[in-house]
DNA sequence: ACGTTTTCGTGACTAAGTCACAGACGATCG
DNA sequence: CGATCGTCTGTGACTTAGTCACGAAAACGT
């Protein structure tokens, strides 16, 4: 189906794909590895919006390749990617022609749009402490561990080192995590999962 | 192009048209009058995510439309609306047929994205005397005034009224606006402007 | 082992949001 | 007209989040 005019593509990890005033030219299907798409303010805070992983595609930029429009965030690869790029007209032909692909583009647009409105629901009205909580049972690996500074979840969270620290640190307090630098171990996972499902 | 199967609708201003758990049904293309689509949490909080006004698509519910996916934002009229309303399948036929219709849907979710990317900035980073600055001019008609309770300012920022109140008055303080009840009169534009402006 | 870079800790302060009321305005109706 | 009621606004006291300016500790290379 997608077989014509699309090439494979292979990507280091911490590549930037695409970033505000350089548009992507061709619509990205990611076969293997992740995406992450982000927001950064001149301040240097930043915001992780979502992450395209396999069998997704990175379809905002889509949005922009086709209309043409300036685009206000980042995409970087966090692992190596492979992905099948489809340049704009093998696109739009595409559309033309298959209904499953239609609804495949749309369906990924739904998906990626109900991300940008969760992203605004919490940024809006949640608890920071609630979301690092969330954060952190997301991001922890089998054994309970995540590699990751408190630099790097105040800018998941659009939040700032310091915020993070502190709720951080009251979390080991509180016997619920262990903390050493760059990781960080999960030791009760029933009261961070509980803190992070609180109303 | 349309013309098939499409249907006009007049909404009165007010009106609901889209809620959670409730999905739109079909494509809706506004023709005159404005629809504010708006996310609000549990405790009451809302927020304004963007305005369609005439000439411009619902495009945002048409991808859960399409994708039968859930949505959590709700699109109320905010004045009379008149629109065209083409069903799912006439939806898709256009789609498949018209390469102007493709653009057009397109260019419209660009713009939705864009308009979301920037809530989410403002709501991550900015300022809210710096917001509602920008609100008020945005809001304010050629004579200087607007008619909205600090309540009305408060949802459309995603703030709470307590706050909006207390900037309102500093501002008044300043000299820079009139306050009266349920109606802000502006009075220095120029120095609200460079509050709106500053980074 | 030494200096360098990155990460983390902390106090003092400002900004935003919460809670609980009180007061003030404006429409409506005897 | 004046009393009444619902909505809107003002305010103080407090909690949470973000800013600023440091300094200390951990990893890293040579």
């Amino acid at each position: 189906l997608l077989g014509e005019r699309a090439a494979i593509v292979n990507l280091p990890a911490g590549q930037t794909i695409f970033a505000p005033g350089h548009p992507a030219e061709q619509f990205l299907l990611v076969l293997d590895g992740t995406v992450r798409v982000q927001q950064s303010a001149a301040s240097g805070r930043e915001i992780v919006l979502y992450r395209v992983s396999s069998g997704e595609s990175c379809i905002l930029t889509t949005a922009c390749l086709l209309s043409e429009d300036s685009y206000y965030a980042e995409g970087l690869t966090e692992t190596p990617v492979i992905a099948v790029a489809v340049p704009r007209a093998a696109f739009d032909a595409l559309m033309a022609r298959s209904s499953q692909f239609r609804q495949f583009v749309f369906s990924n647009y739904a998906q990626r749009i109900a991300d940008l409105l969760h992203v605004v629901e919490e940024v809006a009205f949640e608890r920071i402490d609630k979301r690092l909580a969330q954060r952190l049972l997301e991001r922890a690996g089998e054994n309970g561990e995540l590699n990751a500074t408190h630099q790097d979840l105040a800018s998941e969270l659009g939040s700032v080192r310091e915020v993070i620290s502190r709720h951080l640190k009251e979390f080991q307090r509180r016997g619920w995590i262990d903390l050493s630098r760059g990781r960080i171990a999960l030791v009760e996972r029933a009261a961070i999962a509980r803190l992070a499902a609180s109303d």
